[in-house]
DNA sequence: CAGTATCCGATGCGATACTG
DNA sequence: CAGTATCGCATCGGATACTG
C-alpha cells in the first residue's frame, strides 16, 4: 500500500490511495505517450530521481498496473501497462479535461522543465505537415538560468526528429525565440500562436512559409470539440 | 500552490498539484454528498484533524474550488462548492469506476473507519424502503480495538436517521452482526448481501422482513450497468 | 459549533554517488 | 542503459489542547 488508507468508504479514495503518490499518474501518463524504457520515462518526466523512479515503478507492478518485460537476449528493459492501467485513460481525459479549462496554470507554466519540453518536442513536431525534405528549427529561450537556453530540432524525412542541445551544424530553416511559459501555454491550447506573436512573446524568423503553418506542425496536447474551445477563450479573456 | 509544481507540460500534472494533497478530493466529495459544515465534513472523513480541514479549506477557496458562505445573523459557516468544483463531477466519476472494478481493496477496507461508516448511515439507510413506523436497527461490529463497536440507527418517518452510539432504548427491530470490511465491502457494492450471509460474515437476527428486503433499504455506493456489476463480479470470483 | 495554536514525529522526496 | 545505495532535510500531516 502506497498511501495511509484514508478509511472512508468510497471508491474514490481507494484510488487516491494507489494514485496519489507524487509521479504516479505523470509516469502512467508518460506511458500512455509511448514510453516504455526507464530512461525514456525518465526524460519524459524531466525532474524525477532514478531512485524515485525504481520505487514508482515496483509499486506499480505491485498494484497490477504496469508490466515490467526484460528482454533475455538484449538485456533491455521495457515497461508497458497493463489493461487494468489503459482502463484509467478516460479518469485521465475528464481530469485533462477539466484541468484545460479550470486552471489558470500560470505559477506551473512558470516552472516549466524546459528539457522535458523539448523532449516532448520529438512527437510534438508533426512532420506530415513540414515540407519533405529536411528541416533544422532553433529554439532559443529568453528565460534566464536555463542550463540550455537554445535547442535544434532536426526533422528528416524517414527518420525520428531529433533534438540536440548543440548546433548539428545545418543551415536552420525557422529561428523561434520565445520563453518557457508562452510555448508551454501554446501547447496546452491556452492561448494562440498569433497572440503570442502579436504581444511579442514569440517571434518567429527564417522561412516565411513554415512560420506561417506552425498552427499545423506543431501539436498540440488536447484537442477540444468546437464549445469547450469558446470555453476555454471566455476563461482566458476573463 | 499546494504540491511542488512538476514542471512537465500536460494538463494532468496541473490538476494534480491542486488535487493531490491528503484529503483533497474526499473533501470535495463529502461536499458533493451534501456536507456544508466544518464539523459536518469533519465527521464524514472520520480521522483528519481540524487544522488540516481548516487548511485544506482555505486553499480551496484560494483556488476558487470552495466558497466560504457565514451568515451574518447566525454566524453560522457554510462551504459550498463553485462551479469549477461541480464540473469535477465526471471526473471523479470516472475515477470512481474505475477503482470499483480495478482495485481488490482488501487491505484498504481493513482501515474503515467504523464511525464515519456509521456515520454515512444517515443516508444510507433509504426510510422510504422501510414500514411506515418507527425503526430501531442494531449493528454490531466483532472486530477488535473499536471505540464503539455497537450503534443504533433510529428511523421515524418524518425525521432525519439518527445514530446512536448508546442504547436510544426503544426495542430493536433488526439485529446486524457484521465486521466492517464485509459491511464497507456491502456498501461498495464489491460482494452481495447473501453471499456475506452464506459465508458467515454477516448475521440478521429480529424482523424477518427486514433481514429479507436490507438488499432493498441499503442504499449502495455506486451503481453499476449491468455488464459492469458482471466485470466486478469475474473480476471478485477471480 | 467552528475553528486556532503548537508541537512533534514519520517519511516522502530530492540529491548525489556509484554499479554491472 | 538501467538501475541501486545512502543520506539527510524539509514538510506534511497527525495528535492534542485550547478558544470565542
Amino acid at each position: 500500500m502506497n498511501v495511509k488508507p484514508y478509511g472512508i468508504v468510497c471508491p474514490v479514495s481507494h484510488a487516491c490511495e494507489v494514485l496519489e503518490p507524487r509521479w504516479t499518474l505523470q509516469i502512467l501518463s508518460a506511458m500512455w505517450s509511448g514510453a516504455t524504457r526507464f530512461t525514456e520515462i525518465r526524460r519524459w518526466l524531466g525532474s524525477i530521481s532514478p531512485t524515485l523512479l525504481s520505487k514508482r515503478l515496483k509499486e506499480l507492478e505491485a498494484q497490477g498496473l504496469v508490466e515490467r518485460i526484460e528482454d533475455r537476449a538484449t538485456g533491455k528493459v521495457d515497461y508497458l501497462r497493463t489493461q487494468r492501467a489503459i482502463d484509467l485513460e478516460p479518469a485521465l481525459d475528464a481530469l485533462a479535461k477539466w484541468a484545460q479549462c479550470n486552471i489558470e496554470a500560470q505559477a506551473a507554466l512558470e516552472n516549466t522543465d524546459v528539457p522535458s519540453m523539448m523532449w516532448d518536442m520529438h512527437r510534438s513536431i508533426n512532420s506530415e505537415e513540414l515540407p519533405n525534405r529536411q528541416i533544422v528549427i532553433q529554439f532559443r529561450f529568453s528565460d534566464h538560468g536555463l542550463d540550455h537556453n537554445t535547442y535544434w530540432a532536426l526533422i528528416r524525412p524517414g527518420s525520428p526528429n531529433e533534438i540536440c542541445v548543440t548546433n548539428p551544424g545545418f543551415d536552420v530553416d525557422l529561428f523561434v525565440e520565445t520563453n518557457r511559459v508562452s510555448l508551454s501555454a501554446i501547447i496546452l491550447s491556452r492561448t494562440t500562436i498569433s497572440r503570442e506573436i502579436e504581444e511579442g512573446r514569440l517571434f518567429l524568423s527564417g522561412d516565411a512559409r513554415l512560420a506561417r503553418t506552425m498552427d499545423r506542425w506543431l501539436y498540440r496536447r488536447t484537442k477540444e470539440d468546437p464549445e469547450d474551445v469558446l470555453q476555454l477563450e471566455t476563461q482566458i479573456a476573463g
